[in-house]
DNA sequence: AATCGTATTATGGCGTACCACACACTATCA
DNA sequence: TGATAGTGTGTGGTACGCCATAATACGATT
């Protein structure tokens, strides 16, 4: 038995992800962080030369990355970056409303001190990441806060959702943050979200979720429709 | 020109889905109606044979319906059916019941009575299906039902999450509706949801939608335990 | 006979070459 | 000038081959 856990204890640790795996989320990383361009083609060939594989793993990150909503495929033409519409922008900010809510209500409900630690301490980064004007480190933090709770009332498969989701409209997002004001009121939004848990309320809690998440879909409406009548 | 014409005329129809489309049809249908049984090992050159395709599409199929949940990927082992553990069932039926949920309130709000003529057809449809025993029939009327809830109001998005995390539980779709009374239980909880959304009014249309999925999920915990402690 | 090492097999990961087809562009010729 | 035939680009799809690893079977050694 001791000999097992010596074992376990010594065993290098592979990089187990597979040459899939690290194309993925390279691809995934591009397309976020706007490399590559919303409606730009997605040629396989090149795309092979640029990431040093070849074309097998080339199109299985494209079709993962298709069923994730993040790549489009026009018939006889190939993949693009998939465009994002204002309706759909909204849709996906309501659905997270209402998981971020529900997420939230049982964060409150549950009442452990552990959860209003844990999110303070996202939303210091969150404020910090703003004085120093990091805006990759805000998108971050929100993250986390964001996990933390859903993670600790252990609802993972609405964090992958609302991950899925968040990837699609991640370059309005870093839209959203940057707007006037946005460092104040963003972090008392979810300021509110704390107290409202702090206090057991989850109906409160629930609702400043939502006032959140719609605070920002307005932002992202106005940036979008902004960008839409410049073009 | 008229030669034009009578070459598109005699045009062979050819299917527009690539083959990869259709197997990645065929291969979810399998895995959903049990074809495929939970922790069934999927061996690529195998299905290479029994789907008559290279072993490249069935890779790329692969790959999506991982990225679906329907398939786990064991490293240094290759893919098998996912398994569904209680947990994450009771999960997706939470999820599904604030969305649900969701989408009644919008529908009630909205007061067209073309929802309210489309849902009940749709609810006739399970009724029949329920009295002829059809069960294949019930379940694919109740996904119109609720097909019908979310895209009159135009949440597509919403609608697509709810599809995908729904065939994640399929075969315990099918083995709550069997249940005993749910012939009767199930359109009647229903029943409650339109009637609602024929009254306008929103918070009961969101209190009935949530009330079924919760009354499905307790059959699935009690199904999904019975079974656990069979085994 | 039990055990330990080794060969074999099964399988996935990955790469390459190839053909067919669709589409867009262009140069050419009547 | 305008239709037409080439030409290039790029995906859809296939076949094959190589390598790494895990498991199993087999055989040798003590």
């Amino acid at each position: 038995m001791s000999g097992a856990l010596k074992d376990a204890a010594i065993r290098v640790e592979r990089p187990a992800k597979t040459l899939r795996e690290l194309a993925l989320d390279k691809v995934r990383e591009a397309i976020v962080n706007g490399y590559f361009r919303p409606g730009d083609r997605l040629v396989e060939r090149d795309m092979c030369a640029q990431l040093g594989v070849s074309r097998t793993i080339v199109r299985e990150v494209l079709r993962h990355l298709e069923s994730e909503g993040l790549v489009a495929n026009l018939p006889n033409k190939g993949p693009i970056v998939a465009q994002l519409d204002l309706d759909e922008a909204k849709q996906i900010y309501e659905i997270r409303g209402v998981l971020e809510g529900m997420a939230a209500r049982l964060c409150a409900q549950r009442g452990s001190p552990e959860i209003v630690t844990a999110l303070e301490t996202s939303l210091q980064g969150i404020r910090d990441s703003y004085r120093d004007k990091d805006m990759p480190g805000v998108l971050s933090h929100t993250s986390s806060f964001y996990q933390t709770l859903f993670t600790m009332v252990d609802r993972h498969v609405a964090w992958g959702v609302v991950n899925l989701l968040t990837v699609r409209i991640n370059h309005l997002r870093s839209m959203t943050i940057k707007t006037k004001n946005r460092d104040i009121e963003g972090p008392r939004q979810m300021a509110k979200i704390v107290d409202a848990i702090r206090n057991g309320d989850g109906e409160g809690a629930y609702k400043a979720a939502m006032d959140h998440v719609a605070a920002a879909s307005a932002i992202a409406e106005a940036v979008l429709s902004a960008k839409d009548s410049a073009e």
